[in-house]
DNA sequence: GCCTGATGGTCGTGTTTTTAGACCATGTCG
DNA sequence: CGACATGGTCTAAAAACACGACCATCAGGC
């Protein structure tokens, strides 16, 4: 067992590239909250509660730049955006599904383990 | 901020409640390191290559106080602490391999989108 | 005509989070 | 003695983020 598995991720590394833009706190709920079907931008403002404008801008821009999310103007006033899961996004949140089902299982356990952790 | 005005995900949210605390940039990259099996402190220093010895440390609290990972102390000097994933971690981890499998195959997509992206 | 409201953001500023680096205790090796 | 290794913590500086103001535009009420 030679010591050449320090590096555990490597250069161009999928799975850190891919980690990387899923593990920023916003983009997870922006796509579970896709998930349900197209929503327009303030939609999802109200629906995550307690992102900032700037926030939901940026993580959408990036989203959108990934290939996960479909961004839609229409030429109206006031403006309408509306953003919905592309294939690529439909198809990761498949995956997504089982984690977010883990959770719901799991949660339970999870949050006994905290408090005993506090008391302990 | 009001911690407690989401819309979408109710307050005993379990998706919501997981997702903050996988959704940091770090929790699944040490989950990742971890689950190739038991590791030092200054392993996953190494292995994971950008991160600060805090945010780590942090990290490995918030994850072994939700019971995702196992601690074990040795008493000798220099100190030698041994970090493992538990049963729920391992559990965790079997979701999220499909999610890492996604990475690995749709990686090529998300860069030629990104490229198209910053040309388009 | 004028004021208000709605939309999808951007911008500037102040607050919070993360980083980089020094530092600590302690025993081993040279 | 003096350097080295480990697993952290503490501090000051940098980066990320939140909050409110602001923009253009048109519809509807007055």
């Amino acid at each position: 067992m030679p010591a050449d598995e320090t590096v555990i991720f490597d250069q161009p590394c999928p799975i850190r590239d891919v980690l990387d833009r899923i593990g920023d706190q916003w983009s997870l709920l922006v796509l579970e909250a896709l998930s349900h079907g197209t929503l327009r931008y303030s939609d999802l403002m109200r629906g995550i509660g307690d992102i900032s404008k700037q926030m939901l801008a940026k993580t959408l821009r990036r989203l959108e730049m990934d290939g996960f999310v479909t961004r839609k103007v229409f030429a109206e006033v006031p403006p309408r955006v509306e953003y919905s899961l592309s294939p690529l996004g439909r198809s990761f949140m498949q995956q997504v599904q089982g984690m977010i089902a883990w959770a719901d299982a799991n949660h339970r356990d999870i949050v006994l383990n905290r408090r005993a952790y506090e008391q302990g």
